[in-house]
DNA sequence: AAGTGGTCTAGACCACTGC
DNA sequence: CAGTGGTCTAGACCACTTA
């Protein structure tokens, strides 16, 4: 039978029931939804029909499903990523990577670090002021904290300002490749970030491991000299489910 | 016929196939998708499996379906928002960005405009530091460019300091809330965004009219006088397909 | 081995658009 | 009025998890 005309899906409601009693804790954070056929059995529904109802609370972030398993609630403990802080001077003295200072007490490791010597993209060529035949470094890297996946950054740095220093290199140092900069008289004194919110790619979603229908922040960073050259942009891709971003300026 | 064991599923090839036909240009910005009856003719699969690809598109954000009319490509142009202004535009000139966008200046209109005197919401009451009892002003209104809904806004002020003023009024007259608090002594001298990104709920994608799995950023803005009191709290709701956000900071 | 979510079929009626 | 996307049914097999 085709439904009735008139108000809402059928779905729709099942999946404003479940999202009501996901809220008032009737299925706390990490418990198990009643398997599809279960609902479609309690709702007289087809059992299509209620995958439906599951499939938009999985589209909006509530849920996670595990074949053979059952359907979870998931809860939401973001990473706080604060932009001004992680970026002042102070801290990059202190022979700490800018990674560490926002993390709270949760392991974050770096994978899959790699450092390549490529020709720039064309828009990291623009961003930089270089010739899109000029060789660039390019550190590229996935953050990992409680073992998800969270990041994927790829940092790109002119070649006359690397040569030379440990910015080329696996491992750039205490500090990072800002403090090696620095020393290099090319510390930078003003950042820039560019975000944009997006559905993911199949790419990114298999390199980030996302769950389904999960936004990622797509960010570009420039980081400026004080004669008013960018001397790295970092590109990144993040989990948007795991991150809350702060950015604090003067009125 | 159950699918074959083995590669992936046949919804998701057939949305690579056209993902790539809309990366390409065989089906540019704005132009119609063939109907879901002769995707699954032409593929050779039921009418329901050529649904999912398209689904799997719209729900990526590359296409819009109209019902009745077809499923058009969609196109990204968002809105530039360049938090601190003053900073970029003393700072860094005219701004480079890896986004090729075009930074005019469209008009936003503020529509369903309201102004409520109530008792303030518990996290909006914890930013301003006053009892939940405690009445705030909110001013909420939507806005609009080019006949589309882009955010949601309301502006929360403790009453002590919007008493008497302007900001109690539909009109809060030339400059906004923040001349009318700098006249009072209040003006903020900082400020704080802090954002989240997110599937709307059922709720948002009605008042904003969103496209099918579109998501938004959820921003909070809190203004802070030279004393550190908090004197606005402004809630944010974003349709991330509008926006292209920019942060500019010292180092 | 039983149960679960993922995929797929082959139909159907509805509300809406555009001619 | 023909065509379109949205919803729904009542089945089916698969790969996987759990015990």
């Amino acid at each position: 039978m085709p439904r009735q005309s008139g108000e809402p899906p059928k779905y729709q409601e099942i999946a404003d029931k479940l999202r009501r009693q996901i809220g008032d804790g009737t299925y706390p954070p990490g418990s198990v939804l009643p398997p599809e056929r279960e609902i479609a059995k309690l709702e007289g529904v087809a059992v299509g029909t209620a995958r439906r109802a599951l499939a938009a609370l999985r589209d909006e972030g509530y849920t996670e499903a595990r074949v053979g398993a059952g359907v979870y609630v998931r809860s939401w403990q973001p990473i706080v990523r604060n932009a001004n802080k992680r970026l002042r001077t102070a801290q990059w003295g202190e022979g700490r990577s800018i990674w560490d200072v926002d993390i709270d007490d949760r392991d974050l490791v770096a994978v899959d670090v790699q450092i390549e010597h490529l020709p720039a993209p064309a828009e990291v060529a623009r961003m930089l002021d270089v010739d899109e035949s000029q060789l660039v470094y390019r550190r590229s890297r996935k953050y990992v904290v409680d073992g998800v996946s969270v990041m994927r950054s790829a940092s790109y740095i002119p070649e006359d300002l690397a040569r030379g220093t440990r910015i080329t290199q696996l491992d750039s140092g205490p500090g990072g490749i800002y403090a090696r900069l620095r020393e290099a008289g090319y510390g930078p004194v003003k950042f820039r970030e560019e975000l944009r919110c997006r559905m993911p790619t199949a790419d990114e979603t298999e390199d980030l491991q996302l769950a389904a229908a999960t936004p990622v922040v797509e960010m570009c960073r420039s980081a400026m000299r004080a004669d008013g050259r960018i001397v790295e942009v970092n590109r990144m891709i993040l989990d948007a489910s795991r991150y809350l971003l702060v950015y604090d300026f003067p009125a």
